[in-house]
Formats: structure tokens, C-alpha cells, sequence
DNA sequence: TCCAAAGATGTAATGACTACAATAATGGAA
DNA sequence: TTCCATTATTGTAGTCATTACATCTTTGGA
């Protein structure tokens, strides 16, 4: 559908408020800079901001969309596929898309920024949760054992918070070639051995 | 050590602020019930809600430590001792109390104040992470292998998680003994599934 | 050209929370 | 008992996110 003037003139305020918005908090922080603040380097009023984004987390996390890739992972996959494997792989998948060159940088900048805001945590908690649910419901399409897909999605879950810290903890800022390498595979071995782990259990 | 007078009265007024916020909390709903409320009903200022109570969460999740349950029970455990064993005995024995016939509605009450409040909801997120690092810290004791048990007190985390939605999903809130020993035994029969894809996993 | 829809703005209010100064109760020293 | 240093309690003022609502402005189309 072809957007009208208006409707563009809408994305591009919005953009606008969700670019300088990011920027702000990336250089100092998201509790240190008030929606006040983004209002006024956006140039626009504070009403504004808050017709474009229900709260002023998701002036951070925008791009809404990634918590729903196992679910449809999930829906994609053949139907004889071990969900486990079918997991391991989306996950293996957005990883590597993590760690490319121009990647990585933002990307630990990104989660540091998270990581240094008790708002973000929390709307980060929340997201885990809201994928959880997905993807529960997208293995009860496949399968009647409901207790048992829940207790995939929730092990699926604990298991991309744990790596999700190792890839913080393993990965220095500075991208040195050979260690980014030698981390790397360090990476992906944890990650088999914590999906071998949800593979053996739910066997 | 003796309680002097002033520290006796401190903790009363205390308690009473978090009993009079309790059964505010209970009977409107956590996000209905304004601090300046609670403190009108306590007969207080304000300001000393706050003096006690370094958030409107906390006058509701006040007995703090039940999370410090299962790093306690993995402190106190022999040195041979499965670690999901000593777990899941815990889980059991802290259901069990729950399910007590004084205990059963209060708790169901306690936890649909909490399913109605998306602030509580995330202060049990933020508790249930509390959880799993003091677990992670008390496994890493006796263990060396930090993935593992990082990922062990994640696993523990989710199955909790997953149980407890179990046990609200499965208990009639009208405890007719005949059917609530059939839930009971549901549901013990869902705590030993569970553990034992964990017990699977991490052999 | 003109109107109705929809976006943007401004103002005022609520509610949690903090900073800070003032007040009052109290435990212990003289 | 009297007086002082603590410390609990209070009151005031302010910040910040968020909402309600009325108003202004732009724009798509009749």
C-alpha cells in the first residue's frame, strides 16, 4: 500500500523522536536522559513522543520483532523436527548474525546500555517472557503435551539468558581478530553444550 | 540482642504500614491503591512509608528470604548430593507448605494480586533473578564448572516458573478435600516430570 | 475551495519517588 | 531528674513518566 504524505510525514516524526532518542541513551544512558530531553532534540512536544511510543522504553527497544523468531522457527520447521535442534539452529543463527564485524560493537554497546538501566532490565524480562509464551503456543500446534512444550519454552529460554551472559562475558570490546576467533568458538561450544543439555533432558 | 524501646516501636510502625498496605493491596488491587493512601489508612506520613519501604513493591513482597531457599538448601546438602535432587526436595517441601489447608486460599489470593499487577509482576521477575545468582553463587561453591551451573540455577529458575503456573492452573479455589488431593497428586506427578528432564539433562 | 480526519501541541493533573529542612520522641550521660 | 545527641517522623517542594483533554494545524479528498 502506498503510503500518503501524510502517513510518511508520521513515520519520519517518528523515526526522527526514535533515532535521537537511541542516540541519547547510548551516549549517556537511559535513566539519565528524561523523554523531556529527547522531546526537545527531536523538536517536538512531549505529547508527541508519547503518540509515537507507549512508554519510553520503547523509544529504546524499537525494532520489536526478534522475540518471535523461535516461534516461527517452530512454525517452519518440518514436521518430524526436534524442536531442540530446530532451536539450537535459530539461535546458532542469530548469534553468528551478532557477532559479524560491524555487528558486534553496536551490539555490546547496546546490551551494556541495558544492562546499566533497572527500566531496560526490566522490559528486557518482559520481552523473554512475551517470547516464552510464543513459542509455547507454537509447539502446542505441533504437539499435545502441554506441560511439556512449556517446559521447552521456559528451558529455551533460561538457556538463551545464560549464553546470552557468556557472549557478554567472553567476547572482548576490542575485536583482535585472533582472539575474536578463539572466542568465538568458545561461544559455540557453550552453546552446544547447554542446547545438548536441553536435548538430553526433554528427549 | 534487646530491642530498645524506639527500635520496638520502629518495627511496629513498620509492621503496621505493611499490614494496613497488604490488605489494601488484597482487597483493591496492587495498582488501584496509591502510597498516600496506605499511609492515610496507616496514619503516617508519606514519607515514612518511604522511610521503611524503599518501594510501593515492597510493602507487598515483604517477608523477603523465601528466595534464599534454594541456595540455603544447596549449602546445607552433603557433598555427594545431586544438586537437582537437593532442589527438587526443596521445591517439594515449600509446595507442600503451600498447599496446606490455612495456606491454599491465601496464597491463590497473594498470587492473583500479583497476575493483576504489571508492577508486581515485574518485581517477581526482578526476585526470581535474585534467585538464580545466589543459587549460581552457592552451586559455583561446590562445583567448578560455572556454565553448568549457571545453567543448572537457570533450569531450576524456568521449572519453578513453569510449576507455579501448574499450580495456580491446576488448584480450584474452593478446596473440596476430594478434589484437591486429586490436584495434589497432579501436580506432585508434574514436579517429578519436571526434575527429571532437568535430572536428565544435567546428569 | 472547503471540510472532516488525523497529527501535533500545550496545559494541567496524577502518582511514585527524592531531597531536605524541621520537629518530636527517646536513650543515656551528668 | 535534666539535658543532649540520636534518630524516627513529618512537611514541603521538586522531578519525572504518564494520562486526559482541549486546541491548533496539516492534509486528503469531495
Amino acid at each position: 500500500m502506498e503510503l500518503g504524505r501524510r502517513e510518511r510525514k508520521k513515520q519520519q516524526t517518528r523515526q526522527a523522536i526514535s533515532d535521537v532518542a537511541t542516540a541519547l541513551f547510548l551516549e549517556r544512558g537511559f535513566d539519565a536522559v528524561t523523554v523531556a530531553e529527547v522531546a526537545r532534540a527531536a523538536d517536538v512536544a512531549v505529547q508527541t513522543v508519547f503518540n509515537h511510543f507507549p512508554a519510553k522504553e520503547d523509544l529504546f527497544f524499537d525494532e520489536r520483532g526478534w522475540w518471535t523468531g523461535p516461534a516461527r522457527a517452530i512454525r517452519e520447521a518440518p514436521a518430524g523436527a526436534d524442536p531442540v535442534d530446530v532451536l539450537e539452529a535459530e539461535y546458532l543463527k542469530g548469534t553468528r548474525e551478532r557477532l559479524e564485524v560491524g555487528h558486534l560493537a553496536t551490539w555490546k554497546q547496546f546490551v551494556r546500555t541495558i544492562e546499566g538501566s533497572p527500566a531496560l532490565l526490566a522490559r528486557r524480562r518482559l520481552t523473554a517472557e512475551e517470547l516464552e509464551r510464543s513459542l509455547t503456543e507454537a509447539l502446542d500446534e505441533r504437539s499435545p503435551d502441554q506441560l511439556r512444550n512449556r517446559l521447552t519454552a521456559a528451558l529455551y529460554a533460561a538457556a538463551q539468558k545464560v549464553l546470552e551472559e557468556r557472549l557478554m562475558s567472553v567476547l572482548p570490546d576490542d575485536a583482535a581478530p585472533a582472539e575474536l576467533e578463539q572466542a568465538q568458538h568458545e561461544l559455540e561450544r557453550a552453546i552446544a553444550e547447554v542446547f545438548a543439555v536441553l536435548r538430553r533432558g526433554l528427549r
